[in-house]
DNA sequence: ATATCGATTATCT
DNA sequence: GATAATCGATATG
């Protein structure tokens, strides 16, 4: 995808992020998994985003160039992918949440710290945002501030002419603040999003 | 099926 | 010193 592509308000590319498909390649190594669920953050408006409070040295990416890899690590535990949105100068993200692997399950398997002969649920190894970074090996050091418009960095978003049906809408997960936005986008009747099956509002 | 809880650390107050 | 854009294990209906 373009840098124009995100060069918009996190709410419009969050929408057309869903069903395009995310790719890291290392050497021959090949990962990619279609996106199905991600959330919008708003930048210095939102109270949720990690922009909310202006810049600092660890969300630098969010106020650079749009179409940028930023990677946090949360509780201790886990990274999580977010794709910098709208132009240099104005924060704004998506974070994305779920996705439904299409190359390279054995890989994403052993990334994700499971027995590669016997068979799991799918779902485990992408559904979640912290599940997703996993099974890609994404990290902040390794990832934060890479080109996701550039498959020369090795990790980048592509089209492959996948259409969406319909989309879904529900509040974010996960947080206090502004949480009753409709701000977490899904593809309707998904298996691959993350969390307990709930009814949300179709668009 | 939902509920609760511990892990573990970067970041900010 | 408290909190956090989560996950996996355990407990309980």
């Amino acid at each position: 995808m373009s840098r124009e592509f995100y060069d918009r308000d996190p709410r419009r590319v969050s929408r057309d992020l869903l069903g395009k498909v995310l790719v890291r390649r290392a050497g021959s190594n090949l990962l990619a998994a279609r996106i199905v669920e991600v959330e919008a953050y708003l930048g210095e408006n939102d109270p949720a985003a990690h922009s909310f409070a202006g810049r600092t040295p660890r969300n630098a990416v969010l106020f650079g160039p749009p179409g940028h890899a930023y990677v946090y690590f949360i509780y201790g535990n886990h990274y999580c992918l977010n794709v910098s949105c709208l132009p240099d100068g104005v924060a704004g993200g998506i974070l994305f949440r779920a996705a439904e692997p299409l190359a390279g399950v054995d890989e994403m398997t052993r990334s994700r710290g499971l027995c590669v002969n016997s068979a799991h649920d799918p779902r485990k190894l992408t559904s979640g945002p912290g599940r997703l970074a996993e099974a890609f090996g994404i990290t902040r050091e390794r990832d934060n501030g890479k080109d996701l418009t550039s498959a020369r960095s090795g990790l980048f978003i592509a089209d492959d002419g996948f259409r969406v049906r319909r989309i879904v809408t529900t509040p974010r997960i996960g947080i206090t603040k502004a949480a009753q936005l409709l701000l977490r986008y899904m593809i309707a009747e998904n298996d691959f999003v993350s969390g307990p099956k709930k009814p949300g509002v179709v668009k």
